[in-house]
DNA sequence: ACTGCCATGTAACTAGTTACATGATTGG
DNA sequence: CCAATCATGTAACTAGTTACATGGCAGT
């Protein structure tokens, strides 16, 4: 029973076995609290896995009418998707780690660029990253005291980890240009 | 002229501009050396902008007929290809990072899985990134002396401390795992 | 002799993004 | 009253992956 899917699919199952039964639209900002280590997925592809983990007898759904707001659907996880789910989860295959860095991009073709490019580029990023730590720091206070929430606290603390160490980096890199 | 490309087309427009005049199969190795910062594309994606690049007038090929060998396609960059580049490496837009990183995306659905499978799945992690670490420390060593490199050499610095942090916070989390 | 990798590329498929459509409610 | 956001979803497009095709040469 070796499912093939992407992954997007597994996070829906995941987010479903975690969450109960949910929505295609409560789904998509439920899969927004991965995007600190792993993307997003656009809404769309939230439906089109719904559909096609529906068609595999994964999930189920139920249809409801909601008066002066469009209808909705609820999907759960079945019996088979969770077993799916928990096989992947499982499984040792792990692939690779995927970075996109958009400024180490440019950096890395840095002798062709304006040095006040670089460095107003590098400013930005820092205060983005700023945002984020701040961001995580108030994620991580409303759950610290939570023991069950034990693995999400884990993930964050990893998040608070690595963005200040991009931080760091980054500073140190600025330094750099404007010293050089 | 604000062309309008993915970013991999930005990609094979720099790695022209520093590289010289270079086919796709030599592209597709240049670009390996992004995997570290910024996934490396896909060959046949490669191709599909050179492709276009040179529809757009942004570089010029000529084709070498080759004895042996099936024959091959240079790629130069053009002026017009060069300008638009430049404007894309100083602009100021940066997209967001994007981190895949599939060991946190499993420990975030932690409690569905068992305690054994994910110490396993640090513990390869870990060899990876060792490997890794082992890698770059490789790289840095044959660019150490020299001072054209400074650009690279920056990016290089990122990745290994970048790396370094990863095998930390692993091993950090593997600990919390077997302890508690 | 076979396996794997150098070297060139194309074709077919799947994943992911962007833009749109509809209508209620809330904030300024 | 107008813009933003909640809430539900679909359609059309673009990016990215996988698999294939061809043939030489190098190592075991």
């Amino acid at each position: 029973m070796t499912q093939q899917l992407p992954i997007t699919g597994f996070i829906v199952l995941g987010l479903l076995a975690l969450n109960g039964e949910q929505s295609g639209y409560e789904l998509r900002k439920s899969a927004h609290a991965l995007k600190y280590f792993y993307w997003s997925p656009a809404q769309s592809q939230i439906y089109r896995e719904l559909r096609r983990l529906e068609k595999a007898g994964l999930v189920e759904s139920r249809h409801i009418e909601q008066e002066g707001k469009p209808d909705k659907q609820l999907f759960k996880i079945k019996k088979a998707g969770l077993a799916v789910f928990k096989q992947w989860l499982n499984h040792q295959d792990l692939p690779p780690m995927i970075i996109k860095h958009p400024i180490m991009l440019k950096l890395y073709f840095g002798e062709l660029s304006d040095r006040k490019a670089q460095i107003e580029m590098l400013g930005q990023f820092i205060k983005r990253y700023q945002d984020s730590l701040a961001e995580l720091a108030i994620v991580q206070e409303f759950m610290s005291e939570d023991p069950d929430q034990f693995f999400k606290a884990l993930v964050v603390e990893w998040g608070i980890h690595h963005t200040e160490t991009e931080l760091l980096m980054a500073q140190k890199i600025l330094k750099k240009l404007q010293d050089g």
